[in-house]
DNA sequence: TTCCATGATTCTAA
DNA sequence: TTAGAATCATGGAA
């Protein structure tokens, strides 16, 4: 009240902070001083016990101050004062470089994509957002009831908003992220980030605009300068700049733990178990021929490894560059695995008492005999009985030709064999009858995928040891 | 510690 | 989209 007191000039008259009487009001001059002193105490009076009316009161006494003849002189002169004192603490405060958390935050977004200046998120924040540890100013300069209400209620969107976004990314199962994730869960977490950052857009802007009104409401019976609002609308977007900060830290930390799980990944190689690795091989050098897996047969292939298709598909695709890179090595596993599915078939037939009692679910070597009656590589003909046979044969040929398994013969490969391999390589680019690399080997075909020569090796005619179209009299190459 | 095997990734061609 | 080829990075044996 020292200040409103002090409006009181010497000389009866409304001055300013510089005693300078002011002009442009009708003050009066003719009234006596002591009637406008009352008078303006009275309407002091009034504006400092307003909030302690009924609403209808205060509305009452509200539209009675803004019709009272001084009330423009006087409002001029409290927000003078206003401007000088208080304000004045306030000003010191503004100039504050950036945030540097929320720089690094900004430009960390930035690098990852996630945000930008195209998307509305960093640079345009980052200038909304200086020093966001600014004073408590809002909450003890506007005490009202909408206010508080409304407040509440952003904090509250802003918790649920919170807690939904870190469920919508949904980085906290501790799942390896695979390469082909990565772009994806990168391109979920931008589009939360953008979501959430627009819906605290929004929130700050409702919250400004709702304060600015009630502000301009109050500035009726207050005084309120157009400066002061202008100021509490920085001071509300520096309180909003923590809540920006939040939504930043969290987009960062769940860039961070994509990026750390994705290299981890990366970075994790267990080889296949033993017995995967044999299924595996198995396959391959049963359909040496055509040792390109259909999908279903990946998929078989992976359910019985315990890996996944695309684990299926590289291992074949490392499988068939490193064969044929190392056709030497190739070939004694060829033989290798030729003897072990023959002899396994072989059992079968001992056991079983023939061809009705072919285990086709069972066994390794059944595992893959099974999966080619899906993919239909294996000849046209799956009755079990000649597959049977085809093992046998199979058996028989390679026991044949190298004299039994002893290990001096098993690594002992001419140089015929290797030199027809390599003549006789067909890629499936240059076998593909349309163009296409991943065309399906036609199932009559009897060409070769690579080395006809290999396979004939094995059983004469390139089709997975299916003995049925072997000459007799075919001379095989000396293993 | 070194070397090799191997699973995975990336780039290119078809 | 798939395969081939090159390459990377790790596991494991020597």
């Amino acid at each position: 009240m020292e200040d409103g007191q002090r409006m009181y000039s010497q000389q009866g008259g409304l001055t300013n902070m510089s005693g300078n009487v002011l002009p442009q009001y009708n003050m009066g001059q003719d009234e006596p001083s002591d009637q406008r002193k009352q008078e303006i105490g009275d309407i002091l009076q009034q504006i400092m016990t307003i909030t302690d009316q009924s609403l209808d009161e205060a509305q009452a006494r509200k539209h009675t101050l803004n019709c009272h003849r001084m009330k423009p002189a006087l409002f001029s002169v409290l927000c003078e004062i206003k401007e000088k004192t208080v304000l004045s603490i306030r000003n010191s405060q503004e100039e504050e470089p950036p945030d540097p958390q929320l720089m690094r935050l900004d430009n960390m977004l930035i690098a990852e994509g996630v945000a930008g200046p195209e998307k509305g998120g960093g640079s345009s924040a980052a200038a909304n957002a200086t020093a966001a540890a600014s004073g408590g100013q809002p909450d003890s300069a506007i005490e009202h009831s909408d206010y508080r209400a409304k407040l509440a209620q952003i904090r509250q969107i802003y918790h649920t908003e919170l807690e939904k976004y870190e469920q919508d990314l949904d980085l906290s199962d501790g799942s390896e992220i695979k390469n082909s994730d990565y772009e994806a869960k990168l391109a979920q977490i931008r589009q939360v980030y953008q979501t959430e950052y627009g819906k605290y857009e929004q929130a700050c802007n409702e919250f400004t605009t709702h304060v600015v009104n009630l502000l301009r409401e109050q500035s009726r019976t207050r005084p309120i300068a157009p400066k002061e609002i202008e100021r509490m609308v920085t001071i509300i977007r520096k309180k909003f700049a923590a809540i920006e900060m939040q939504l930043k830290q969290s987009t960062c930390e769940a860039v961070m733990i994509l990026r750390s799980r994705f290299l981890d990944a990366r970075r994790k190689r267990r080889n296949f178990s033993k017995q995967a690795t044999e299924l595996l091989n198995e396959y391959f050098y049963s359909h040496l021929s055509n040792p390109y897996p259909s999908e279903e047969a990946k998929e078989e292939l992976a359910r019985k490894c315990g890996i996944t298709v695309s684990q299926v598909s590289n291992w074949f695709g490392n499988k068939r560059i490193r064969y044929k890179k190392n056709i030497n090595k190739a070939q004694e596993e060829a033989n290798m695995y030729a003897a072990k599915t023959a002899a396994a078939a072989a059992a079968n037939v001992g056991s079983e008492g023939g061809a009705a009692g072919y285990n086709v679910g069972g066994g390794q070597a059944g595992m893959y005999m099974n999966l080619n009656g899906g993919d239909n590589y294996q000849s046209s003909d799956n009755s079990v009985g000649d597959n049977v046979q085809n093992q046998v044969n199979a058996l028989r040929h390679v026991i044949s030709q190298s004299g039994g398994y002893s290990s001096d013969s098993m690594h002992s490969t001419p140089a015929s064999m290797y030199e027809q391999h390599m003549n006789q390589q067909i890629t499936p680019h240059s076998r593909s009858q349309n163009g296409s690399p991943h065309d399906p080997k036609p199932e009559d075909s009897t060409d070769s995928w690579c080395a006809g020569a290999f396979m004939q090796g094995l059983d004469g005619d390139g089709d997975n040891y299916d003995g049925s179209s072997d000459e007799p009299g075919l001379k095989r190459p000396k293993i």
